[in-house]
DNA sequence: GCATCGATCGGCT
DNA sequence: GCCGATCGATGCC
């Protein structure tokens, strides 16, 4: 059973540490993926000047501004994707960005998404690199929160939306099918397990999460992704300043589990040169 | 391990 | 037009 929404009400400094634990729970036509979550940080809306939601609503950012218990998915950099619980009562925009997780179930899919060679496929044999949500999928409007089930529609339950283009990259076979008699075949390296959902944007590509789970209902029964009590975590979190904000960079809203090997490492705001 | 850099595009000023 | 709640590759220590 999903976590109570009453549990997410409350202001978000508080809720922030109380997700760390928690396990969230995606499941696409590929599978299932679970993470416990080992990081993440709070975003105090309006009174946040690092906040999506300082600035007063916007169609991208109108989930925030609902109930808590919803997730919040933006898109980022021209490639990657983020995302937050809504926290806070509803119509204040608070928010917990998701930044890093332990992989607990489904770790082969997971590794496949995030282009891991494996037993049965290996990486110079993969399609493109597990499907992620292309940036030029057609625009679906921006679900309306409140009840609907946002976007998934009649389409494939593929929270991450289609890939255009469909199907295999062409001319794949090369590598693999060589005849391998040198005795050291180069492949991508892989990164360990432990940088599996190790970063916000890896942590969306884990669980197959794209623009099309935005604003879905974390705590609904049927929802196909579902944030859920797991084992939870009792001691007392870290706390730093949050990851690469220009804005508001001094604030220690970051929370995460001590010395856990899958918390991100921690980066300032770099200002873009020219 | 750490520093730097490019990719790539949507959102907002 | 600017720039990001990022990542992976590369180069160096």
């Amino acid at each position: 059973m999903p976590v109570r929404r009453g549990l997410l009400a409350g202001p978000v400094l508080d809720v922030a540490p109380k997700l760390l634990g928690m396990v969230l729970r995606s499941t696409t036509q590929e599978g299932t993926v679970a993470v416990r979550l080992t990081e993440v940080e709070a975003y105090d809306g309006a009174n946040d000047p690092g906040s999506h939601a300082y600035r007063g609503p916007t169609a991208r950012t109108e989930v925030m501004f609902g109930p808590p218990g919803f997730l919040y998915v933006y898109f980022t950099y021209g490639m990657h994707f983020c995302m937050n619980v809504v926290a806070g009562p509803d119509g204040k925009p608070s928010a917990v960005l998701l930044r890093a997780g332990e992989v607990i179930e489904g770790l082969d899919l997971a590794r496949t998404r995030r282009g891991h060679p494996t037993e049965e496929q290996p990486a110079f044999n993969q399609t493109a690199p597990a499907a992620l949500e292309q940036p030029h999928a057609a625009r679906k409007e921006t679900p309306s929160i409140r009840g609907e089930a946002p976007d998934i529609r009649g389409e494939a339950p593929d929270i991450r939306g289609e890939v255009p283009g469909g199907g295999g990259v062409p001319g794949v076979e090369s590598a693999a099918s060589g005849v391998r008699q040198g005795p050291v075949v180069k492949r991508p390296k892989a990164s360990p397990d432990r940088d599996l959902a190790r970063g916000p944007a890896r942590l969306c590509v884990a669980l197959g999460i794209g623009r099309a789970a935005n604003g879905i209902d974390l705590l609904a029964k049927h929802s196909p992704i579902q944030l859920l009590p797991g084992p939870g975590y009792d001691g007392e979190p870290s706390t730093g300043p949050r990851v690469g904000l220009r804005d508001a960079a001094d604030r220690p809203w970051r929370f995460w589990i001590p010395n856990d090997p899958t918390v991100s490492p921690y980066r300032p705001h770099v200002p873009k040169r020219r």
